[in-house]
DNA sequence: CGATTTTCCAACTGCATGGTTGGAGTTTGC
DNA sequence: GCAAACTCCAACCATGCAGTTGGAAAATCG
């Protein structure tokens, strides 16, 4: 049988997405990656050096797929509520990469997976908030950055936390739709402008 | 020298907080609890059952010392921000519990510690929020049990993703002072009444 | 004080797990 | 078509780790 080294490899970022979304980076087992990859166990430290870096290599690929799936260019950072859901929907889709997000808050200390790309990424988002606050899109009570940080809470946390979910909104309230409609209305009221707020200087569109 | 079994027990609790909030369950290590309590390994079994017991144990404390610290009284629960800042300081002070609830979140699937009595008490909270709400003091555009969602969420995240937040708004959007600002203000706007909502019925009060 | 129970520890056990090795099959370059 | 390089695997290795055991010191009870 010929040889497909970037099926392999694909096998075994697809088996480890699941794993360590589930179980984190401590719990994650090697073996049970590479016997449901189909895989040698030897093939993850060749390609990926150790388990460590077959996180990051899981991570990475989910952070672009994050990042080429929803946008927030300088037209769309004037309706956040529309970000909110949209990002909602996103991760309601792929619910592993949040897990894999915050498995990373909490596991790693240092230096993030990427972070210098990752940075630049969310500056450019932060700027594109911080042009529609100018064109009075958006309220400019609060910092670009920090309206920034409210939206990717409200969304983040319907997955991060569904325990304290269940217990604050009952098993009636873990409707994906209904969850939806609440993120996107507490975004919007969030980052509302002041019914006489004016705009406060020339956008750069 | 004679013995102190409520302390040694407490030892034990107060090396195990600090063990899991910065691994997590899977990578906690019983031997380094022990040891860091200056107690030996065996106690953890008998006084804990196992190291999922100590881990349960440890969150329960923590849980109790939070709802003791930061209560959602009736008379409180019009002005959500205070709550949203209270909420923020306890966390500063106490910056473990955040750590470990959300290790629980994503590494427990079934029941969580102490469902039943942890449900009720969020029950309470909402019950007084939708009070607030009948009393005009909040908006009635979205459900009590959301906008306590929603005020939870704008509170937590800057412990669970610090490595996000360090992405998003810099080294200088870390000082504690500016995130309680923001907390509270985006708190304030997600759940301030529109100017001309009217109160829809009788209080509880 | 003697018998019994309880607290505590040093040392041990068994196994799960991250990582390695030696070699066999497959492709590539000349 | 043959040698060098690459892909892959079964089996192996060392160690880290949750949980246990046997017995010594301290308390309790009569």
């Amino acid at each position: 049988m010929p040889w497909d080294t970037e099926a392999t490899r694909r096998r075994l970022l697809d088996a480890a997405v699941e794993e360590f979304a589930e179980y984190g980076p401590a719990g994650a087992r090697v073996d049970r990656v590479a016997r449901s990859a189909g895989v040698n166990k030897e093939r993850i430290y060749q390609y990926f050096g150790d388990k460590d870096g077959l996180f990051r290599a899981v991570l990475e690929r989910e952070l672009q797929r994050l990042a080429a799936a929803v946008p927030l260019t300088l037209e769309q950072a004037g309706d956040l509520g529309d970000y909110a859901g949209r990002l909602f929907d996103h991760h309601t889709d792929h619910p592993h990469f949040l897990r894999l997000l915050h498995w990373e808050g909490l596991a790693s200390g240092g230096e993030a997976v990427a972070e210098a790309k990752r940075a630049a990424l969310q500056h450019d988002k932060v700027a594109a908030i911080a042009d529609a606050q100018r064109s009075g899109l958006v309220t400019g009570a609060i910092g670009a950055g920090q309206l920034l940080y409210g939206v990717m809470a409200l969304v983040d946390w319907w997955f991060v936390a569904p325990h304290v979910v269940r217990m604050t909104v009952g098993a009636e309230g873990m409707d994906r739709a209904a969850q939806r409609a609440a993120v996107v209305e507490l975004a919007r009221r969030m980052t509302a402008p002041d019914r006489d707020e004016p705009p406060t200087g020339a956008t750069s569109r």
